[in-house]
DNA sequence: AATGAATGAGACTTCATTCAT
DNA sequence: GATGAATGAAGTCTCATTCAT
């Protein structure tokens, strides 16, 4: 399996920096040192092998994201994955750039999507979870969890847009507004 | 120059709806109803084409976005500013996916990018405004902004990909959410 | 008949700099300054343009080139045709060109290339009246005459290409070698 | 290599037959039996197709000259080397259309020119050492190989064209032709 | 007579995919 | 399983020519 790692790390470089209509699988094969055809062993065709790096990158995110134990006061949960959730798009530029890419991109399948939801289930619990203690606003978890990644991702893009170095300020300043959000307001 | 808003408009819809690498030059003239050297006259080339339209709706979106008289509160100037630009990303889908879509895409030009964030310094001003009149948190600016933008313009998605109605309900629950991320609490 | 003038002129310079292939009718309509359909009311297709073309400068090659008068000593008549045709030739580059790089196109009709043969029956004649007064070799004309016109040619090309100032000296020599290469050696 | 032996050869026939603005990269492909990628497998662009197929005959043409041996008479060396010159363009049609058709065309590169000057040094060589006898006209050499070669090209461009059995006397008339134009005349 | 925007056939070139080795 | 030369459909773009003004 070695070389299909090493396959969709390379894949996953060239789709990014040159966009996927200028990322041949030529190129991707040169760049990832396998021949042509192993590339298709692994993967049935170009649209699989971005679905499947998609897959990959979010099952690695999941694996890689602290899911806080559920007995902890709800605003240190909340700090807690939000943190991590930040922290481990700055540490891995590629991985981000790649989701932010493609998120919305039609070669995406649905089962693709479906699998992508699956990293939203523990906020959403949580906020459910902060709704019932009455500290989260009373609206629609989903609206606010489309604001929340929405707002994160954003963050993340102008870090690495900006070539910024996250530090402690940054964090804490972020948490607090993605907190403020949708908190209830006394 | 008839022709030319026809081709922006047309390839617009084609380029969503099937991405760039799906979007042919002949089937942009065709859906057009124009000859695909026409296309040539006014377009260089189609990544020029891409950017062009991208121009084009920001400088759309900048002449239909409201912004308020400054000499009225910081709060209300920002629901109406905020307010106007959910209306009109939700009343304007295709541009609204346009710009979700092209955002981060490799195809637009620093020139390009340039322009668009022109459509920016109402918000920056507001914030900054806001802050020396201690009601926004003493943060970075920009931090804020790309929060807020991120957060919107993932709202406005998820409404147009859940085919849902936008009522009073949901924008002033957006507009709370909004305020109290910035906003200094108590 | 300016215009016609004009674009024969510009047309011939596009021609040669960059190719027929490499020099669309729109250019050579801007760098004449007339409209493109002000061409085509002179020519009927860009190949006509480019016969005309060819058959403009052998009419001109024809009008300047030195027809010595018969009664004068063979040698020195062909000194001064030979002479006039380097000198013409040297002084006209942009002709030249045009000529030595369409000679062979397929794009010349049959009727084009029979006009420009014209300009042949001078050297023709002389060399005939050599052989007859036991100058000239005694073998076919076609050949000396292919022979020296090549050698011609080939000598001005160099002359152009080498960016060489053709002096008194290159000219006797040329004179003398071309001569020789027809006369009876004793 | 074998296919790009056959691109090369029909390609070669095609350009000649129709010109390079009427032999389409899909007529060659299909005259030689390959897919079109097939080409751009062996040559970057039509361009290097050309400028390669340059370099082709050249090389071949240095491999079938003969060049005499230096201790044999300056003369006999001379026609030795002539006449396999003029064989080798009677004998090999295209090769020589071929040449007479890019020789000055734009598309050649400098470097397929550098390479095509090679097959000169040969006749360069040998002027000088027969001026150095005192046998050849003390003038510039490259004027005469100029004029040399301009007139053989010339000569065997007539004899295709009018499509002429090469035969001992036309070689005998030509080789006295170009020896009585060098040499130095008592 | 002059113009030049519009046309669309057709050119060059790319690249996802196959398959014989 | 690995390879990469070969394929050819399909894409981008050009440009000779027309025609309404």
């Amino acid at each position: 399996m070695e070389k299909k790692k090493q396959i969709i790390e390379c894949a996953m470089k060239l789709l990014i920096k040159n966009g996927p209509q200028a990322a041949p699988m030529s190129a991707i094969s040169k760049e990832a040192g396998v021949g042509m055809g192993t590339i298709y062993n692994y993967f049935v065709t170009k649209e699989d092998l971005i679905n499947q790096i998609y897959v990959f990158i979010k099952s690695d995110q999941v694996k890689n994201i602290q899911h806080p134990l559920s007995h902890l006061p709800i605003k240190h949960q909340f700090d807690i994955y939000y943190e991590s959730l930040i922290q481990y798009f700055v540490d891995n530029p590629l991985y981000f750039q790649y989701l932010d890419q493609f998120h919305n991109a039609p070669v995406l399948t649905e089962k693709t999507r479906k699998h992508g939801n699956k990293s939203m289930s523990f906020i959403n619990d949580l906020l459910i979870c902060g709704q019932e203690q009455g500290l989260i606003k009373p609206i629609g978890v989903k609206e606010m969890i489309q604001f929340l990644n929405g707002g994160l991702m954003s963050f993340v893009r102008w870090i690495h847009y900006k070539n910024i170095q996250l530090n402690r300020m940054l964090i804490t300043n972020q948490l607090q507004i993605a907190w403020d959000a949708v908190k209830i307001n006394v």
